[in-house]
DNA sequence: ATCTACATTTTTATAGATAAAAGTGAAGCC
DNA sequence: GGCTTCACTTTTATCTATAAAAATGTAGAT
């Protein structure tokens, strides 16, 4: 959860949201002045903000040219879903040894969101926090955040291709990753994962 | 390797090779001030320099009290290991694969650099760059710099621990590991990278 | 009509000034 | 003596102004 109490992260994070959702068009440009004026402040705070999105990979700079958003390519998809192959597990393989009852009914709650989605937007978005969810406990926190900058980028994906088609559907994987957590069955869950994500 | 044409850059570079050498000691204050003087300048690109620290987790922030040279724990250090281990292996396959004469050249250049190295830090330094030598064809720029991340900090530690009383090897593993890539034997190549990754 | 050179405009990068929050320390009180 | 309070200092966060670089558009030449 990044700090909301200053400019650059409020406004990091309103872009982040926008850029994944797709209301930020890939390429577009991210004027200093243009977001200043929208957030109603200079743009020295916005620099720090727009730093920030080339961090999280959500856009990209180029010195005394300005940042656009973040173009992805379709080879950056196989390096994210790959990355992600490889860390998830990991972290999955963790959590599900340390996992109580509290994560359980935590992954519960977005797991049940995913499925009471009505709209792409907002099942993304529950289908990101389930993900996350699952490997909380693994207590591996920068493994963790990794894992989340990599799921984003695969959000943006997501939203370009299959924002206009998709349609609600109870995700079946989902309970299975779960049940497979409850009863602390790391290689069902881990291959589950995996053949989920592959899918994807 | 990051554009020096910009302040930002510039300050934020020499930080970090001084927080990677230990020059700057872990937890030690980072004050925009005292920093702009150094480098003669306002404290605006100083600000944005210490957010790159920040992002490559060399330094940490709390809004409004500043942000201090990071502190690696060992619990820090156990998960860097084992996302080391499961990156490297995977950028290495890759590279296994596609490395050309050119790049065999290039690794070739690192490791006589860590057998000639006479001080703890050239040392570490040439280790740094083998180690992300034999990876570099392995075509995946996240993979790349998420590992070089990875090293960064592991570097950290190599210094906190071993500086003073470092002397100098010839690195057996290093060579064997060059020979595997150099007869596209991934599965060795990989064995050896994680037994001396694992030997720390 | 197209290309080049130059002037104009726009945008990024940095400086300097100001506001606001946090830290510091001394004086007074229990 | 130790604790609290309040003024003072330091430091961070933000704004406004300026410098510098890039983009844009126009006029003139071929």
């Amino acid at each position: 959860m990044p700090d909301l109490s200053i400019k650059p992260a409020i406004i990091a994070d309103t872009l982040a949201e926008e850029i994944i959702r797709g209301d930020l068009v890939q390429g577009a440009r991210l004027a200093q002045d243009h977001i200043a004026a929208r957030f109603q402040c200079s743009h020295v705070p916005v620099r720090e903000a727009l730093q920030r999105l080339v961090q999280m990979e959500l856009a990209t700079a180029i010195p005394r040219k300005g940042v656009r958003v973040f173009k992805l390519s379709d080879q950056d998809h196989d390096e994210i879903l790959e990355m992600r192959l490889s860390l998830e597990p990991l972290a999955l393989r963790r959590a599900v040894t340390r996992a109580t009852s509290q994560d359980y009914a935590n992954m519960e709650v977005f797991r049940h969101a995913c499925d009471k989605a009505d709209d792409a937007i907002s099942w993304e978005r529950a289908n990101r926090l389930f993900h996350l969810a699952i490997l909380q406990p693994c207590d591996r926190p920068r493994l963790l955040s990794q894992i989340e900058q990599l799921q984003r980028l695969s959000a943006i994906r997501f939203h370009t291709r299959w924002k206009t088609t998709w349609s609600r559907t109870s995700d079946a994987d989902h309970s299975a990753i779960l049940k497979a957590i409850k009863r602390a069955d790391e290689k069902a869950a881990c291959a589950i994962l995996v053949r989920h994500l592959s899918r994807g």
